[in-house]
DNA sequence: TCAAACCCTCACATCGATGTGAATGTCAAG
DNA sequence: CTTGACATTCACATCGATGTGAGGGTTTGA
């Protein structure tokens, strides 16, 4: 598929595509005319990115995670200098850090979140908010 | 206490404890002198602040959700506009979705490094559970 | 044939988080 | 009294992710 419907299918400006490409962390054929094109497989890579960026792995982390987990199947201990693994490993704690502190933020908004549903309950006709 | 002990208790540059305050994410006293006197508490509250940057939170969230979390008691419906819980459901949705995807992730990585260690050890591990 | 809707590259702009340094004030110890 | 370690404010710099637009080629359809 072109820039333009990968672009659509994973809610990403094409200059991004662009950019994670330029980054390494997506790859792309080119048609006769030069446009990109690529295979199915890049939707879901697209949104792993996008999660990990949201997420707050810089992309120089993410090209390093990503071959992980989109190639199960490409794992050769070729690849794998003792440095990869360290810094994998140390990644995969920060990322640990990161879900431990997004479940505590989380339960924490949740348990306002009830409070304050608790307080407008009990009086029903106490609705002259005035914003 | 003084910005330099907060700065090394939470391994964090003065310039964004600073940074912080200005942004709403902190508040500190001043002693006679000037000087930002930090109460004992600051040091889990930064360290908080950090583990959500760290997670892709921007301060302007950041600053929406620490009360939710520092001030269990302060829960007034009084502060609550309905604007603001939409906010924070919002919020607490993205943070499920960073979750998820941090979860996978690591999961992969883990599945990785399992992998690759089975390789450099043939002779130990020849019918090891294929996680 | 022409216009609209794609695509390309390149480059500069923006934004948020962070680094860095200048110019200055405070305080404890020699 | 001075020096060194701390603090202050202010401002500009950097860095990564993203926005935007110029200048130009390709495809499609009226």
């Amino acid at each position: 598929m072109r820039i333009g419907e990968l672009a659509e299918r994973t809610g990403t400006a094409r200059r991004l595509l662009r950019y994670y490409e330029e980054q390494g962390l997506l790859v792309a054929g080119r048609s006769p005319n030069g446009y990109r094109d690529y295979p199915e497989g890049c939707v879901n890579r697209v949104l792993q990115i996008r999660g990990l960026l949201e997420s707050g792995l810089p992309t120089r982390i993410i090209r390093q995670i990503l071959p992980c987990i989109n190639d199960p199947r490409a794992i050769h201990v070729s690849d794998a200098t003792p440095e990869t693994l360290a810094t994998l490993e140390d990644e995969r704690r920060r990322m640990t850090d990161r879900i431990e502190c997004l479940l505590r933020s989380r339960e924490a908004i949740s348990g306002y979140l009830e409070a304050v549903r608790r307080e407008q309950r009990p009086a029903a006709a106490r609705h002259e908010v005035t914003a």
